[in-house]
DNA sequence: CTTAAGTTTGGTAGTGACTACCATATGGCG
DNA sequence: CGCCATATGGTAGTCACTACCAAACTTAAG
């Protein structure tokens, strides 16, 4: 029962693999869809069944990524929330970094084409909100104020991720990700980002209660 | 030289409202630029030079909420940061808290088509760009750290945006959207969100050992 | 008023992503 | 070898979007 799958990986990594090289050369925009399923030998209706779009092409590997290192805290339960938090953006940017040409020619295609950093941002989102629904079952108390609470802590452990990505790719070879993702942290601990204030004073009850 | 203006800018909110209320009605998929162009009683070729993508409809008064904030931030040189920051959220849920069937509509939209919800993720962040990009012009010190620092906070303001809106839009009418932004930056000021903590031991800045 | 220049508009033809569908081929198993 | 499930390739079609052109309209000048 393994031969059909191995093989449907292996056409699946083929396109995938062609395609890629095809967009880096001609540029996503002047790639079809019908020049990749020739590179790949495949008929193009073939392709669209493993991939649902065009935008998927590129993204797969990042979205690999994620996935793995989101998986991997649903399924630690037990492990602190900020040091769980800490290791998703470092088990993320460790296999990130373990190909570098592929992300930073993503993120060049995205920066060149609408629609792929469109879908890149839909891609985050989408682990920020799978992040947030594992995150809010290990926090105690109301659970439209754990909503919210893990909602925006994983917006903020999304954004390191990314703004750390972003300045990782855009250099040449400087930098190491996993220490700009320790700066960054250290940033956020020691309160020296400017962060939008409350006005103290407006009025407005702080109805937050949080248990210490 | 008024008229023609007048008479575009007509046009444009026609074609919009039209295609807004086509959506509404029979879906966003379901919808195709010929119908929309025919509602509004022009030709396609006409709705294309007025808007780019058929996404483009759905997400226009978002983008000007998101546009009048961010470039009263890049006119206002003078303000602290933290303040500023906070009144573009301000601003922007106050925009966007005057037409709220609007609002739930477009995230209703994007919710249920995977193009919409990419566009409107890429809005996002283009305008977090902008809003980074304003930011750094005040910040002090080494402008590549800077802009890395600005890179941060404008992510974290636009996530709090993001997230209270989402809320927002969720629920019937309990709630103002600005208390919830309050509440979120209490959270932020008072590091009761779980945050990513750099793990101080690592080899990386120091040995001194942080438990729990 | 009239003419000229620039702008807005609608239409046509085409490209290409994507879908629905069907006939065929291929692998797994008795 | 036959039986079933799945994988594949091809066809026809829809629809977003582009490039282009000719007609209509706006504005300004003679």
């Amino acid at each position: 029962m393994g031969l059909r799958e191995v093989k449907r990986e292996r056409t699946r990594r083929l396109i995938a693999d062609k395609a890629f090289e095809l967009f880096c050369d001609h540029g996503f925009g002047r790639t079809t869809v019908e020049q990749i399923a020739a590179a790949a030998e495949v008929g193009p209706s073939t392709l669209y069944r493993y991939f649902p779009t065009k935008e998927t092409l590129v993204l797969e590997f990042v979205d690999d990524c994620l996935a793995d290192a989101v998986s991997w805290f649903r399924d630690q339960p037990t492990v602190e929330p900020r040091d769980g938090l800490r290791t998703v953006i470092e088990r993320v940017l460790e296999q990130l970094e373990s190909n570098p040409d592929r992300v930073r020619a993503v993120f060049d295609l995205a920066e060149r084409n609408g629609s792929v950093s469109a879908h890149l941002n839909e891609l985050i989102w989408r682990f920020r909100n799978d992040l947030a629904a594992a995150l809010v079952r290990r926090l105690p108390g109301d659970p439209l104020h754990a909503e919210f609470v893990a909602a925006l802590s994983a917006g903020i452990t999304m954004n390191v991720i990314e703004n750390v990505v972003r300045v990782w790719v855009d250099t040449p070879h400087a930098v190491n990700a996993q220490s700009l993702a320790h700066q960054a942290m250290t940033l956020l601990e020691t309160g020296a980002l400017p962060l939008p204030a409350a006005q103290h004073g407006s009025g407005i009850s702080d109805n937050s209660r949080h248990d210490s």
